[in-house]
DNA sequence: AATATAAATGGAAACGTTTCCATAAGATAA
DNA sequence: TTATCTTATGGAAACGTTTCCATTTATATT
């Protein structure tokens, strides 16, 4: 069996609470004690077990993170930048994805309740009652949970709003909004919100093609779009799968960009982003995964933590805009 | 507080043991003390306490997995199918990536022994002391870690055999090789054996453009496929970004596909694979994930494991090939 | 040298389970 | 009814930490 702290108490002739104490780095212990006791742990080969840890402190040192899916450049980005982050605060990353499946979620907040994690990122689509979240460190991106949840989100509104504008000021005199239907409820909603107020603003038709999330076919969306819409030389896009879909399917009709058509898209995380130079809305994902980081350790302590994040978007200029 | 096992057995009229063999499905309880127990763990809201199991039995229920990112295509993809089997086995998925950084590596083997993970897969490409694996339940993809570790892999020899040759059979007179480095301990580097070994049986020349892992730009490497040598018709690649990364280049270069060049890629797990309709050898990761779970449960278990499990890939026809 | 104060240490108790052993209850056979 | 054999149950001990309180040791002050 593996030692355990009491054996490296007793081969360095000390107490077990001064073995905690040294693995803890606790102050005040002599630097003479230290010694003696560095030297037993490494000639023991001793490692602390975590589950005797975990129990005493009723701390995991886990974060869970939820997401819909793991295999899409957007959120496989994320949580590699979210991992990175964990790390550096000490904390384990617990995947789980939901396959758009509303029971794993009520997974995840039963993990929460076992302790199995201390706290919890939800990326994902689905309502719950807000009890269910009662006294449990939670954090989302771009959704409003319940009141007590904070949000991590981009400047949804503003960027967009300026994303079209800027394609009108290109020219652009038909402009489509191709998106994901996102939930009332979901920040995302506002990129067609903004979208819908500058057609309006400046009298232009609104073409809005939209899916319902998790179902349907991304690329039928795209058919769709040039099937029933015809005549337009803008499209701000929302998400990017979608986005690279059309990208592909312009190219596959022998369309020019930006001659003969013009293409914005929010999220920039393409898997493959050296290939399709693209005028994006680049959201941060390092820094909001940081954040988010941060937003959970707070709450897990205690301590109050801010209800609403903005981070702004970056504007790159590509080649599917003039 | 949460209430405990205790409360529990103090509400139902029952032995704290009970109660524990209730939660855990014993069938030694007759059946009204069941729902009693049941009953009591309703009305308190019970939810068991995993730190408690953990130090209590020794396990943790999670399997780590190790992989050098997650933002690309086929790493994301295995997580994603590794994710699955785990949840099904009743075990969670502990994430590391490890940046091609070996410290990781070693992090994760420290929480394999602290018991923060029962078990680790390894999907890196990085050398270890044999001994730092003793006593450790540990798997590997592709590679050859230590004569204890099983591995998990394809047929790289045959299906690159037959991939070249296929190449040759529809036309090919100058055919290129274009893969990341492997380490000779990796079933990788069969593929580039393969190749060589079709090349030689049939007197024609090698063309092989490698880059190091991890190291280099993939871009880079295309360009020095298509400046260094020329007058190729069929290329060989191994790696889905490189294929991807190539298609492109094709296309930039207005080469016609498979007129003017044909294409075969090991890996055909792409973010987006309804774009590029790409002959491709690929993976079974939903087959290959499972089989790791397996190995990995039962190396936790100490029973036997196999020591190599090689699944075939598919061939799958797509439009770079006649 | 004696006393007061600060710093370092020892170890019991607690964290919430599971498991094993002893015992009680129930079923079966005589 | 009594003896025997199952089946069901209770609860102490163990898992490996941390933490708190009591105590010892060292240092400073008179």
């Amino acid at each position: 069996m593996a030692p355990t702290i009491k054996e490296v108490a007793k081969r360095s002739g000390v107490g077990i609470g001064t073995v905690s104490r040294v693995l803890n780095n606790s102050p005040q212990i002599s630097e003479k004690t230290r010694q003696k006791v560095l030297q037993a742990i490494k000639e023991l080969n001793y490692v602390p077990n975590v589950a005797g840890k975990r129990l005493s402190q009723n701390r995991s040192y886990v974060l869970a993170v939820v997401v819909p899916v793991i295999d899409h450049p957007f959120f496989a980005k994320l949580v590699s930048c979210l991992e990175k982050e964990a790390d550096e605060k000490g904390y384990s990353l617990l995947l789980a994805t939901s396959q758009h499946r509303i029971e794993k979620e009520h997974e995840i907040l039963t993990k929460l309740k076992q302790h199995t994690a201390d706290g919890a990122l939800f990326v994902t689509h689905y309502a719950h009652e807000e009890s269910e979240f009662k006294n449990l460190a939670i954090v989302t991106i771009d959704r409003h949970l319940s009141k007590d949840i904070p949000i991590v989100t981009t400047d949804n509104y503003d960027a967009s709003k300026k994303a079209v504008e800027y394609l009108i000021e290109k020219g652009c005199k038909k402009i489509a909004y191709l998106g994901t239907k996102a939930n009332q409820v979901s920040e995302v909603s506002l990129r067609e919100e903004a979208y819908k107020d500058v057609m309006k603003a400046h009298k232009m038709e609104c073409v809005i093609v939209n899916e319902s999330i998790g179902h349907g076919d991304e690329n039928q969306l795209i058919d769709e779009l040039f099937e029933k819409h015809q005549g337009f030389d803008g499209v701000f896009v929302s998400g990017c799968t979608l986005a690279t879909l059309l990208y592909n399917k312009v190219r596959d009709l022998k369309l020019k960009t930006p001659e003969d058509i013009q293409i914005i898209s929010y999220d920039g995380e393409f898997a493959l982003d050296d290939i399709h130079h693209m005028t994006t809305l680049e959201q941060p994902l390092d820094q909001m995964a940081k954040k988010c980081v941060e937003l959970l350790i707070k709450k897990i302590n205690g301590e109050e933590a801010e209800p609403l994040c903005k981070f702004n978007c970056r504007f790159i200029k590509g080649d599917t805009t003039k």
